[in-house]
DNA sequence: ACATACCTGACCAAAATGGTCAAGTTTAGA
DNA sequence: TCTAAACTTGACCATTTTGGTCAGGTATGT
């Protein structure tokens, strides 16, 4: 049960982002200097939080990206969707009648999974990038 | 963000055993045909849970495996820890100073991270395998 | 025109996952 | 005493996921 680093680098680096934003589009370079991310990698997370308009691109020299709602409208679990985390608990497939190992009923276990992924998910729900933005403010530069 | 089915099937396997030790040991054999994991995982599997002191087994013909606590007293943490399913949500060394990217100072999303895996954990202390057996009794055999 | 910075997709090594296989040892019961 | 059931141990392995790199683009401000 760990997070994978997609998900951690998206976060570190639109908070990034959500410091710099203010004046000029912030480029990836910057972000991958500043936060120790590869800069292809950003590029490739960058790519699906564009497709999921939480950022907007903007080309050419000077260029870079910019966020595209309020800090307080993007909440993680908006982020970790863009970027496919998903958080999995139960092994089985939802929809399905069937349970985990091809039962025909869900397995005696499949009920405390579904909680978990429900508690989980209801953080993720209730912090917003304005929330992470706050708790850092007395290191900001 | 996903479990293992290491984790999955310690608690399955569990919640099996609970079920049916009331008079005598119950067989991995048993256990695997019931649940549909095969003997052999099983067996790595309960090796750990032998080791922490979660099962007992009993050798020889007629053998098995019994809880060697009450199962109200068997909390989902103990299960977890004992698999090495362990909740691992921050990427530095928690004791260390350093931030991941081995940078001097903790990253911006460290606090995030921690708070999650707090909040995870107070979920796994919170059930124990007593409250899936009740969860479960009419689908009892 | 040219440097900056976004964009796209193929590719890949290493680690984790989810097991299997083989060869035991122990003990109840016929 | 013999044997089968069931625990015990440890090596082994294929597949998938992870966490990237690399090699090319394309758009645009100056
Ligand atoms: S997890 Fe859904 S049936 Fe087992
Ligand atoms: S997760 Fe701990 S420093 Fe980044």
């Amino acid at each position: 049960m760990k997070l994978t680093s997609k998900g951690r680098y998206a976060v570190m680096a639109l908070v990034d982002l959500a410091r710099f934003d203010n004046i000029n589009p912030v480029s990836l370079r910057d972000i991958s200097l500043r936060q120790g991310i590869s800069l292809d990698y950003l590029e490739q997370i960058f790519s699906k939080l564009k497709k999921n308009e939480i950022v907007k691109s903007i080309r050419g020299t000077q260029g870079g990206y910019v966020l595209n709602k309020n800090p307080n409208d993007i909440k993680l679990t908006n982020i970790f969707n863009a970027v496919d985390e998903k958080v999995k608990t139960v092994q089985c497939k939802k929809e399905s009648k069937k349970g985990c190992n091809g039962k025909a009923t869900k397995c005696v276990t499949h009920n405390l999974w579904d909680e978990l992924e429900v508690h989980i998910n209801t953080f993720f729900e209730n912090k917003s990038l304005k929330d992470l933005l706050n708790n850092n403010k007395e290191t900001r530069v």
